[in-house]
Order: C-alpha cells, then sequence, then structure tokens
DNA sequence: AATATATATCTTAGTCGCTAAGAGATTTAG
DNA sequence: CTAAATCTCTTAGCGACTAAGATATATATT
C-alpha cells in the first residue's frame, strides 16, 4: 500500500507537469472537488501551505481558468475558491486512466468484499488521522527524548 | 482511500519538517529502506527528479549521516547509495505512531480477512503501475486530443 | 460610538530545491 | 583505438515556499 500511495504521487506529478501547473496547484484542485466551495485559509490548513503561498496557488490557477475567486458577502474578509467546471474538467480527463484502472481492480469483487474494501478505508482513514494527532502529541509533549537531528520547528 | 493518501502524504511533510530535510529527501529515504542499496540513477528513475537534484539529495542525506556513497567496483562510473542504519533509526522513530495506528486498524481484522486486503493491496498496485502506463501512452499517441493547456513537455 | 483586538487574505524579500544543459569520468561498440 | 554511450556531478537561473508584516473587515470592550 506504501508503494501504490509513492506510486500515485508520481502519478499526480506527471499529471501537474502534464497541466502546466504545480504540484500544490493540482492538490489544491483535488481538495475542491472533494470538498467543493473552499475558503483559502481552509485550503492553508489542509494543504500545510502558509496563506501566502495559498495566495500564490490561486494567482496561478484562476490564471488558467481553473478556479475563480468569490468574496463572502457574509463576512467579506474571507475569500471562496471554487473551480471552473468547464476547464477543470480537461485535467479530469488526465485520471482517466487511473479511473479505468481502479474499476478494473474494485470490478473483481463481490459486494461483501467491497463491503469489507470500504470498512477498511474508513477505518484506515481514521487511523491517519489518528497518527497524524499522535504525532503532533510526540512533537509537543516530549522535550529531548526525540531524535536530535537538528530540529525545525513546525508551523 | 484518496483521502489517506492524501493524508500519508502530509504526515509524511511534517516528518521531513521536523526531521530537518526535504520532502524529497525522505522519499528517497523511503526508497533506500524498500529498496536496499540503490544507485543515484535508480533513485532519479523512481522519484522523477533529474539526476542532477538527486546529487543535491544525496549530498544532504549524506550531510546529515543518514546515507552513504559508494562507488561500485564493477562499474566506476556509478555510485551506490545505502542508509546508515543508527542514524536513520532516529527517522524511522517518528514513524511510530504511524505503524501502531495501523497495527490498530489490521488488527480488527480475521486472517481470511487480511487475506483479501492483501490480495487488494497487491492487485491495486497493479492497478496503479497499469495507469501510470496509461497515462503515459495517453500523452505519447494523441497529438492534439488532449487538454489544450499549455503543455509542457514530459521528462 | 469609539477603540482595541482578532481574523482572513495579500504583499514583499529572501531562501532553497528544481530543471536544463553540459562537463568529467568510465564503459561499451565498431 | 577511436567513437559513442552511460553515469554522475556541476553550474546558472527559475519558481514556489516561508516569515513577517500590511491591509481590510469583523467582533469585543468600554
Amino acid at each position: 500500500m506504501r508503494r501504490s500511495s509513492a506510486q500515485g504521487v508520481l502519478y499526480g506529478q506527471t499529471v501537474a507537469n502534464v497541466a502546466g501547473i504545480a504540484n500544490s496547484d493540482l492538490e489544491c484542485m483535488d481538495i475542491l472537488y472533494l470538498e467543493g466551495r473552499v475558503s483559502a485559509g481552509r485550503l492553508a490548513e489542509v494543504t500545510g501551505l502558509t496563506t501566502g503561498a495559498i495566495t500564490g496557488v490561486v494567482d496561478r490557477l484562476e490564471k488558467a481558468g481553473l478556479v475563480r475567486r468569490e468574496r463572502d458577502e457574509k463576512d467579506r474578509r474571507k475569500v471562496f475558491i471554487s473551480v471552473v467546471p468547464e476547464t477543470a474538467m480537461k485535467i479530469g480527463q488526465l485520471y482517466v486512466p487511473m479511473q479505468q484502472a481502479m474499476e478494473k481492480v474494485f470490478g473483481a469483487y463481490s459486494d461483501e468484499e467491497l463491503r469489507l474494501l470500504l470498512r477498511f478505508a474508513v477505518e484506515g482513514y481514521k487511523g491517519v488521522l489518528a497518527a497524524t494527532e499522535a504525532l503532533k502529541g510526540l512533537l509537543d509533549t516530549p522535550p529531548e527524548k526525540r531524535p536530535n537531528l537538528k530540529l525545525k520547528k513546525l508551523r
């Protein structure tokens, strides 16, 4: 599964490269697909980038016609980002090979087996989230018991 | 699963950040763990970086004491990279939360269910590889039928 | 109402890893 | 025994990122 994950990252890099956008830009497109309309700050949160970096990401994506900025009328400090479906579709096409490959993989399982895989996917995601929390904890609490590499402070 | 994968990438970024090395550096450490002793060129191949970038990666990792360069005595152009286990272990410790979380997830399944998950992992990896191939094919064969974003040529 | 504090995004300067191109060293082919 | 191929490293320049602070708007305090 680690290998699949690594290979999946490579796939994404190729897509970004071909589409002529940066990796982070594509990552943000992905989030926008998954979460829909999202504020700039939330993008920073989810990607782990600074808000300054997100400004750059959205600038590039907007110039490429892939997303739109929309000021929130309720809270005029906020900027919502939303994908422009017609343009974003072109990038989506580059994922067709991946989708087909996955359909083929999943097609080999019975409904009951798929239920197990779904359960695993959900539980696995919870696990990764828990691990992320635990890592943060590991970094906050124990002072000097960690690998004494030169630690850079965490954002 | 896409979400898990994205979150896993974030986890890795945090690890790299804390360890004071670049993302690509950590990715290479990962590959070195999985594949053992590997040539600089192979690292470039697997990561999708240029050989020049790999030189930088290995320079930094070597300076941090995480890997060693070894010239191949059979073919003296080649440079093999291998991890220094004692030092690399310190980074490995940062993956303990992830390992524990995964053990917990997998612990909830019977042997038979685990066999299914293993089968899925193997087939899934094959699928991702196939998709990568298909993507390359998609880029080579049809000339102008692709998303007409400004295409950067592929490495 | 007026001021202070907090929040959300953007701006700027500087840093760092990456690519492209080519150099150096070694191996393989003709 | 020269020529071409292969592998790594070097160099110059570029572009995305961070850190810090500026700007604009919202919320809390008096």
